[in-house]
DNA sequence: TTGAAAGCGCTAACAT
DNA sequence: ATGTTAGCGCTTTCAA
């Protein structure tokens, strides 16, 4: 099957290829009839324009990249389903990207994105370091970021604040008299515990203290429940944070087994909510995060980069908030 | 910042752009010396080659397009890493495209992927019906279908037969003197169900009986645990089967609460394993579906139907395999 | 209102 | 081994 192109519907309707062209972009400026002759032409031939040939003309793609960390895709779904559906809105498609750990990919990944000459690019938060997002800056290419909060002139940034939202919670635990608490993380979110830490610490250093029960799954544990078996084992709190649901289903699950009564003599949290903890029993107690809106509030300030050059219209910084949900796990 | 082209580095190096060319395309005409040149040149220019005119001239763009249904990252999650990782081996870009319920939304993306001039596009077994398949195989663009059976000049597919997995686990089920079986179904995975209710239909009729217990969760309840409550109050099976792991963990917690005990009087099977199966209570028995494989596999598949015209290096089906993993929800 | 022609950045014959 | 040149398919001045 031949391939079509704008020269075919131009003999087809005898005229020329600019004026096909202007038919495709709906210019105001062509007569109907010829309007009419040169739609039946694409009709007939079944003419698709060539986006690549138009990229290559109008420098531009309308297509953003879209960077996410490696089978992320249980929490960053719904982001991406945020951020595809206002990018349909706007036409524009979206290429996907994963950052590896470890070897150097990621510079493979700027590289191979700088090449494909993206509109711009959205970022969730991940393992790219401030290198490497200076080094797409030297593109002058738009970015936003997912997560982090960070800007600059050709970069926003659209996140949740972690910090303020343990601090805040924490606080009132503390203020109610509730000392020992705790933080599960099991090294996959190293951005995001990163902040709860920095809040969980504030609380305590406010009060004299020092914050310590950050608890790790050590690496060479194969599940977060094998480890934390053995730690309630030994060790107990009045409060125990996690920030991934399956963290806190470890946690319940320990519990059960080890004797420790949630929510009576323990509490705990999953920050970032998610279905399975209303699946679970008790019922865990969660913030509901929210993801789509980062997705599609991230595109959408993209898109207001992409017409808006004076960058007046947006912020650079958006901050999305949360809602707690209590539950079983907390009283 | 002015954008580069092959002409300055051309210029930069006192070469033609024919022989920068060939030094990015790793031609190996070319002398050390002049190489060197030209690639100091690239250094010192930040030169990035332009993929899309790369994509014009050479009439390919490296770039594959996956359609999925919209929201389905759960499930689809592990099937884009395995496509992501093998398609970043052969160098091919991934664009992401999501089907939506209702709208005529399937023929624009058919239109968009058309214009998208993609090297080959990956389909998820979805929406997209026969009429929508015949319109891209219109195009001659390599598909690979995941999850349908379904093949024909440039179309592939890679699949699980689900149809079989239940028929041969069931068959045994009856023949051991289980008779009351059950399918649980939200609605929110028509084809997949349609091949489970196929199996279990195909074992009551070999044994001249029909199989009813066919449940579906009305529209009008907001959560399967909500229906399956009034349901299980009223109703009881020996044996339940679940798609996915949402609707298990419903089932479990119902049972809990109306007093059936599972394994002993209800046994309980989620077809789809997941991790969150295992974090359930007691641990809800799964068939593990290689998802990663199943993109993987049907990304290599595609990169072999790109590089081989006469199509006999690869199987135009492929079926892929399962494993069942029992845990406590059956005995 | 329409057409002619230059140019977007690159590749690949064809010459040299 | 390197340079010249004709496309790839489209948009967009500039003329007519």
């Amino acid at each position: 099957m031949k391939r079509i192109t704008i020269y075919d519907v131009a003999k087809e309707a005898d005229v020329s290829l600019a004026t096909v062209s202007r038919v495709i972009n709906g210019s105001e400026v062509v007569r109907e009839d010829t309007r009419l002759k040169v739609q039946e032409a694409i009709e007939k031939l079944g003419y698709k324009p060539n986006a690549i040939a138009q990229g290559l003309a109008l420098q531009k793609t309308t297509t953003i990249a879209f960077v996410i960390p490696e089978a992320s895709f249980f929490y960053t779904g719904q982001i991406i389903n945020g951020l595809i559906d206002v990018a349909k809105l706007y036409n524009y498609n979206m290429v996907l990207h994963t950052t590896t750990e470890g070897i150097s990919a990621t510079s493979d990944i700027i590289e191979t994105i700088i090449k494909s000459r993206v509109d711009g690019v959205v970022i969730f938060n991940d393992k790219l370091n401030n290198d490497d997002i200076a080094t797409l800056t030297n593109y002058d290419v738009p970015i936003v970021v997912i997560g982090n909060r960070i800007s600059n002139n050709n970069i926003c940034s659209v996140y949740v604040d972690y910090e303020a939202l343990i601090y805040d919670y924490a606080s009132q635990l503390y203020e109610s008299g509730i000392r020992n608490m705790a933080l599960v993380e099991d090294r996959k979110n190293p951005a995001m515990i990163e902040e709860l830490y920095k809040g969980l610490k504030r609380v305590y250093e406010e009060h004299g203290e020092v914050f310590e029960n950050y608890i790790t799954i050590p690496k060479e544990y194969r599940s977060s429940y094998e480890y934390l078996k053995e730690y309630f084992n030994n060790n107990t709190h009045e409060f125990v944070f996690t920030y991934r649901d399956s963290q806190a289903m470890a946690v319940l699950n320990v519990a059960k087994e080890v004797g420790i009564d949630i929510p009576n003599d323990m509490q705990l949290v999953c920050v970032l909510d998610s279905k399975y903890n209303v699946m679970a029993r008790p019922q865990i107690s969660g913030f509901k995060i929210p993801d789509y809106d980062l997705g599609a509030v991230s595109m959408r300030i993209m898109t207001k980069m992409l017409q808006d050059d004076e960058h007046d219209s947006y912020n650079r910084e958006t901050e999305l908030s949360y809602v707690f949900t209590p539950r079983q796990t907390t009283k």
